[in-house]
RNA sequence: GCCGUUGUAGCUCAGUGGUAGAGCACUUCCUUGGUAAGGAAGAGGUCGACAGUUCAAUUCUGUUCAACGGCUCCA
């Protein structure tokens, strides 16, 4: 009796009843044997010691298949356990997933507060564990037998997570001494880990409920060989050193002070000078696009949230109403635009001619985030959004929607930002009732989107119940250098602002009808934006974003006169530039020069003074020899240039 | 908000139950130097804040504030 097993390359293997994955893999070669961590078979990952079926497909999972890291990771998370056993007897285990890099698992160690100093106890007890090369172990038990397992080991959170599983469908995993409740799959032996780091400690909640009790959830990562771990570890160090927390301080673009308040970043000289560079960026592509620019005020009335909804739905998040002195009426630091924007729509009868209407806004908003939420410029309490709301009607949805998503794909090309994703927000089909707003009016709002999408070749994932309350949404994503996503641009359709303000405008017909509306920000908010920009670029900015363009270097104060006729001309050119006159050697000038990443360097000596010329050295790369001043004047203007319009 | 870690000079960080340290930055002087750190001197700290223990606390304990790593949330 023989099975058949098609492999990816198209090849058909004959293998005996009842063989392996890996079996088969030793029937390729014991090289490949040595490396495969798991198997997907007929697209479902296995472990690689089940009977395979007859004429199944068999793709073997290494190191490089991210099935495979997966599977090892999740494998070191039992590991991990068994460690924590051996060593704090008595602990109870949560769940032990793998994650994007690594693993983590959560504990409940009773009264020990388990620490990073610990760390090198367990990564120890994993390696020496490790090394005893256990095999992963499935068995199938009942639902009965897993529960009276758990009860008598006395594992309070596995039971919870047992209560929800199907009898017939629950599997244990064993390895050495630790017995887990898991689905699998698993790596054959624990052997194959043979690097080991516990990176960090952090409290997580039961099922991550915040009336549950609090777990310490244990991060860590393993690798095959400990030279890819110390690539790793290299990478993070790579990483931190590119966080714009680190950069902003470095290149004085922002500042935080305790008097002010926490998550309320103030901006330096030369971060203000990089906003207003970017606001100017954007104010240029709306006006091209038909937006019109409109201001208003830091505060309203608590009464404009009521008729909005934001009150009711978001009013724990805002800050508290501020209230007059003597009347007593109440105004809220706004959280939004959209509801003063409205109001400007209604500030005049529109007709169907006028639309769309655009209105756009640089607007300052304030929001309560939880202290232990605030991070660096991602995340604070004020912020500043290059908001706009178009007001259309409901032919012109569509259209309007492509036009922004142009908007936001020109933006980020110039930027520079290729890595992103696109995610289409829908609703919860379940939970309808979260939702403000008719079926009909979702239906269409969705459609739009999605059409809108496809029609412009994003790339997109869909997410249900991720819309906002008022209306679905398209958002686009960015991965900071420490990997995490962050949310930049957004597009949203709303029905429900326009119903809630009684927003209208005259028909062709002479009828009132309701428009539409979609807010939009490109950037989503300048300061978030300006973070994933500064660990982007690693703090080297593009030319025409750069606070600082040129140092201007003499080498003596012999030059001075020259050196300050050189920085006048710069100034004509709107040049950004600064003279370092420190009596310091130009070996000095220049390595500052470097470290604050200042593109370009001008420096002054006696050649360049006779000849009127100037010696260029480009960031990054050196001498570049000499010049004019008018051929380095143009060398500048021709790089920005391209910068922006590399679209 | 919750759990854990951290808090010493402008920055990066040593250190101690008995009057506080380094490098860089800063100030002054010397140096006038050609493509990534010239030399010397000086100034700078209520050791995050508030209590407690102690003859004595920056050090030990408690509380609090903030930052960091997560959880939860994100119009």
């Amino acid at each position: 009796m023989h099975i058949h097993i098609y492999l990816p390359d198209g090849s058909v293997r004959e293998m005996p009843h009842g063989s392996t994955a890996l079996e088969v893999a030793k029937s390729i070669s014991e090289g490949l044997a040595r490396v495969v961590l798991a198997a997907e078979v007929n697209g479902e990952v296995w472990d690689l010691s089940r009977p395979l079926p007859d004429k199944a497909s068999l793709k073997l999972l290494k190191w490089e298949d991210d099935a495979g890291k997966n599977t090892f990771w999740h494998s070191s998370a039992h590991l991990l356990a068994e460690a924590l056993e051996a060593l704090y007897p008595g602990v109870k285990f949560g769940i032990g997933p793998p994650v994007e890099n690594g693993f983590y698992y959560d504990i409940d160690f009773g009264d020990y507060a388990f620490s990073s100093l610990d760390f090198e106890k367990v990564e120890n007890k994993m390696l020496e564990l490790a090394q005893q090369a256990y095999a992963y172990e499935r068995s199938e038990v009942s639902k009965a037998d897993a529960i009276a397992y758990f009860e008598q080991k006395g594992d309070p959170y596995k039971i919870e997570l047992l209560q929800d599983l199907e009898d017939g469908k629950i599997t244990f995993y064993r390895q050495g001494n630790f017995t887990d409740l898991c689905r699998g799959p698993h790596i054959p032996d624990t052997g194959r880990i043979k690097a080991v780091k516990l990176l960090n400690t952090a409290g997580a909640y039961w099922r991550g409920n915040e009336k549950n009790k609090q777990l310490t959830r244990i991060y860590g990562i393993t690798f095959p060989n400990s030279k890819e771990l110390k690539e790793y570890l290299f990478m993070l160090e790579e990483a931190k050193k590119r966080d714009h927390r680190k950069l902003g301080k470095e290149l004085e673009l922002f500042t935080f002070s305790e008097k002010v308040g926490m998550g309320l970043p103030l901006w330096l000289p030369k971060g203000a000078l990089l906003r207003e560079k970017l606001e100017n960026f954007m104010r240029k592509a709306q006006i091209k696009a038909g937006y019109q620019q409109v201001v208003t005020p830091h505060i309203g009335s608590k009464d404009l949230y009521v008729t909005s909804g934001h009150w009711e739905k978001y009013g724990k998040d805002s800050f508290k109403p501020i209230l007059t002195p003597h009347e007593g009426e109440e105004y809220l630091l706004k959280p939004m635009n959209c509801p003063h924007h409205c109001e400007i729509y209604k500030s005049k009868p529109r007709s169907y001619r006028d639309l769309p209407v655009r209105l756009a806004e640089f607007g300052t908003v304030y929001r309560y985030e939880m202290s232990g939420e605030l991070h660096g410029l991602t995340r604070v309490r004020g912020f500043t959004q290059d908001d706009a709301h178009l007001f259309c009607r409901h032919d012109q949805v569509k259209e309007e929607f492509k036009k922004v998503i142009d908007l936001v794909l020109y933006t980020f090309n110039a930027l520079g930002f290729t890595d992103y994703t696109a995610q289409i927000s829908l609703r919860d089909p379940e939970n309808r009732e979260k939702y403000i707003g008719t079926d009909e009016a979702w239906e269409k709002a969705e459609s739009a989107i999605i059409e809108a999408a496809a029609e412009k070749g994003l790339k997109t994932v869909t997410e249900l119940g991720e819309a906002a309350f008022y209306g679905p949404k398209l958002d686009f994503m960015v991965r900071d250098a420490l990997g995490r996503k962050w949310q930049l641009g957004t597009i949203q359709v709303d029905y429900n602002l326009p119903e809630r303000f009684e927003l209208e405008y005259t028909g062709s017909d002479n009828q009132k009808y309701r428009p539409v509306m979609i807010h939009r920000a490109p950037f989503g908010s300048m300061e978030r934006f300006i973070a994933v920009l500064l660990e982007h670029c690693g703090g080297n900015f593009p030319l025409w974003l750069a606070p600082e363009q040129v140092a201007v270097l003499p080498i003596s104060e012999k030059f001075k006169d020259y050196t300050q006729k050189v920085s006048e001309n710069l100034i004509n050119y709107d040049i950004r530039s600064f003279i370092d006159d420190r009596d310091e050697k130009i070996g000095r000038k220049i390595r500052d020069a470097e470290v604050k990443k200042v593109p370009y360097m001008l420096i002054i000596g006696e050649k360049e003074q006779e000849n009127g010329q100037v010696a260029v050295r480009k960031h990054g790369q050196g001498d570049l020899g000499v010049m004019s001043i008018d051929a380095f004047v143009a060398l500048i203007n021709e790089e920005s240039n391209k910068e922006i319009n590399k679209n």
